[in-house]
DNA sequence: CAAAACCTTACGGAAATCCGTAAGGTTTTA
DNA sequence: TAAAACCTTACGGATTTCCGTAAGGTTTTG
């Protein structure tokens, strides 16, 4: 099993709840962060002291408080993580559900387990431990179908922009503009009305405020 | 101190986490659930038995599953218990920091303690304890604002309604329909772009869109 | 009671969104 | 490689939102 293990979460009650599985699971030594910045800190400082954490189980999204922050969120923590120490095994654990992030985290920043947290969610960490420690990958069966290549994946990261930046009260022609700026393309206001059009038709949306309420509801932005 | 607890939260890990805390305060009696329906029926079981309760913890959102359920969330438990058990003392522990909701539930259903998840949640939640139990109401800091009535979280019935309409996808033209029908007044066209003129002046909100972003950001649509 | 303040409603013009059509470019596919 | 499929962009018109002004009614206030 698994000797040195990282939890991090900014949520004391959920700190507990995952040491106590992982208590459970025989393993030596753990150690907890409430900030990704500690937990990006403690893991470097581990390796220069040549004892390296196994297994690093962390949340995604962290409140942002006083404390200035590099790493902001979880994946931007196992981001970072996976370029400079690849061999360290992750699992997210995460309230969320979106299929297009689990896919994002496992196939391109080589994530090892997405739990959901969930009633089962202490249940599924303990699997998924068990499981990432076989070298296998781990989902929560709420996103088991996100690596499925035939499940259509909702929306792209182009869509996410332009909800968002309506959501922000960017008028259409704001956002052609803003576009334009960062040479992000399709830019054109024209394209940006298609974009918009088709979102509508496959949320069932009657205008954009409706969409970006719909889309708000569905956590999606 | 209190005798007999009872902790109702939907996530395993948080039950842990509050578990803890209840142990720490040496309280003799402490059982769990993660439906809101076995909350109540677990309370009114423990009168019949003349072995009451003092004391719920319970969390305000409860995702849905397959059980289908009487009371969906924890505010639906809460009004429920208050209104049969008035002598139940109940603290809510809630991601959630709108202090519409936390005046909502301390002012009307007599709720004892509202302490906000984070990163001193636990700590936070074992002074709401020693705190309901000298019979005083406990807020976290986030929330301590909300019951100062200087505090002007107001927009009224008529503008909730207005919003939500819109962010359903009516558009004014609708809305003024769905008044007029509905013996709704002010229900001119006019006077539904005075008011949502007005609610966005007062939210800082360039349009429409943005408007309701922000309102369902804040939980009061 | 009368003035002031407020509210609802109407109207008109500018701006933005919605929606279809069409041209030209790129990618996919047979 | 040529046809098909797809995408971006442009443009025009209908509809809706945004915003100011103004008239008439109700409530508040001195």
């Amino acid at each position: 099993m698994f000797k040195k293990v990282l939890i991090s979460d900014d949520l004391g009650s959920i700190n507990q709840g995952v040491l106590s599985v992982v208590n459970k699971l025989n393993i030596k030594e753990t150690q907890q962060v409430q900030y990704c910045d500690d937990a990006y800190l403690k893991i470097k400082k581990a390796i220069l002291d040549d004892a390296p954490f196994d297994l690093l189980i962390t949340d995604l999204s962290f409140v942002k408080d006083h404390r200035e922050q590099k790493y902001s969120s979880g994946e931007a923590l196992i981001i970072a993580l996976n370029k400079e120490f690849p061999k360290l095994k992750v699992i997210a654990y995460s309230v969320e559900d979106r299929l297009q992030k689990v896919r994002l985290l496992i196939n391109l920043h080589n994530t090892n387990a997405y739990v959901c947290k969930g009633r089962n969610g202490l249940l599924e960490l303990e699997k998924a431990i068990q499981t990432v420690y076989k070298n296998k990958i781990f989902l929560s069966p709420q996103v088991a179908q996100a690596l499925n290549p035939k499940t259509n994946l909702e929306i792209n990261d182009f869509d996410i922009t332009l909800i968002t930046l309506l959501s922000k009260g960017f008028s259409q022609d704001d956002i052609s503009i803003y576009l334009k700026n960062k040479n992000i393309t399709p830019s054109s206001l024209s394209s940006i009305e298609k974009h918009l059009n088709k979102l509508r038709i496959q949320f069932k949306a009657n205008n954009a405020i409706h969409l970006v309420a719909i889309v708000k509801d569905l956590g999606l932005i």
